[in-house]
DNA sequence: CATAAATTTTGACAGTGTCAAGATAGTTGT
DNA sequence: ACAACTATCTTGACACTGTCAAAATTTATG
């Protein structure tokens, strides 16, 4: 995000934007990363990049379908790194577990506001935002649930737990620990590493 | 303070409401459980009380302050059911754990509005709600921690495993699959008690 | 080149939270 | 009982918000 953004920081004096989709949801992404969502308005965020306030409704029907657009970046970045997780060949299976918990946790902590979008009722309560990212965010789940099985096949997770019950159990911790670190309840950030640890204590098998 | 108060709860026609913050509490909360947070209005909550719009800034100090009252209510309304369960003599500890979760999903999921208020960042982010909301909510986990720490001992949780933690992990998951399941994402309703029971498989020590 | 389609703008509407200034009631001191 | 004071409530106003309809402008298409 270093780069050149200077130039389209820049108001646009043409009347035709070009690729105004795209660079309002590049904008869009940024502003809710470090302002979180509350901060970000229509109006103000067609005034940064130079566009009258309604010229926002020609590519996304409102502003929750806005938020599905920034979510959708979130699940496309959230599985760039657990693909990357996975190809490792330097781990071994109770590593790559650790791995995957760790980096789920930071990833949803260091990307607060949007991992509250990813996962919050303001877009999935909303049936405006239905197919893409509905479909996007059963993939990602799918992909959880195979790891599951996965795990549980090699002895790491207990193997006599329906999969489907045990990948939404695993999946809930995770994201609980995750949204009480992020809103502040009971949970420091600064013990991720003890917190880990004790996840996966009590979901593996015992020896 | 206390006056002569009218016994109907119909709009006063007064100038002098008498127990306008108590009425005010009232009614939001039932609004918001019914409708959600978003749907509150502070102007349409004055007027649905017959009051104008800016008297509720003498009993609230804004609209994040009437919402940390309205949670106020929730973490009392838990604790109620809390005590009862453990003051449930016809339980033996197992009984007790499974009730404990199944009635925290429950409690969760059928006042939703209410709950996401209560561990939200609406209010938590929000130093605003400071001081009575904030210990309130300690309270009650610090009541989870001795919950966990007992059925340490009593050999139902896994006992070598830090009580701090271990009772972050369990709550986080409760948390998390209840915001889950409100929210839409994955998990559905009617599958409580299978998730009851997968929770305590994964959680108990095994034999 | 004319006509259609896509895109952007201005104007407007109905909301929202919140505050300052004034009006009204209840309380207290003498 | 009367004045002073305080708590409470109302009206007016400000700066926002999302969203739409109608008009303006640019690009694409026949």
């Amino acid at each position: 995000m270093t780069k050149a953004e200077t130039s389209s920081t820049k108001l646009n004096e043409q009347y035709h934007h070009g690729d105004l989709r795209e660079t309002l949801l590049k904008h869009a992404y940024a502003l809710v990363k470090e302002n979180g969502t509350e901060s970000l308005s229509m109006r103000k965020l067609g005034e940064i990049i130079g566009v009258s306030r309604s010229a926002l409704y020609h590519h996304f029907k409102n502003k929750s379908d806005l938020l599905s657009g920034i979510a959708e970046f979130g699940f496309s970045a959230w599985q760039d790194i657990c693909t990357e997780i996975l190809a490792n060949e330097t781990l071994n299976e109770q590593q790559r577990l650790k791995e995957y918990i760790h980096s789920y946790i930071v990833f949803a902590t260091n990307n607060a506001a949007i991992y509250e979008l990813m996962f919050g009722g303001t877009i999935w309560k909303n049936q405006a935002s239905s197919d893409p990212l509905k479909q996007t965010a059963y993939t990602n789940f799918q992909a959880h649930l195979s790891l599951v099985k996965h795990w549980q096949n090699v002895g790491l997770l207990q193997p006599d737990v329906d999969s489907l019950r045990m990948a939404q159990v695993t999946w809930g911790t995770l994201h609980g620990i995750c949204k009480l670190i992020i809103d502040g309840v009971y949970v420091d950030q600064k013990n991720i590493d003890h917190l880990v640890d004790t996840i996966i204590t009590i979901q593996s098998v015992k020896s």
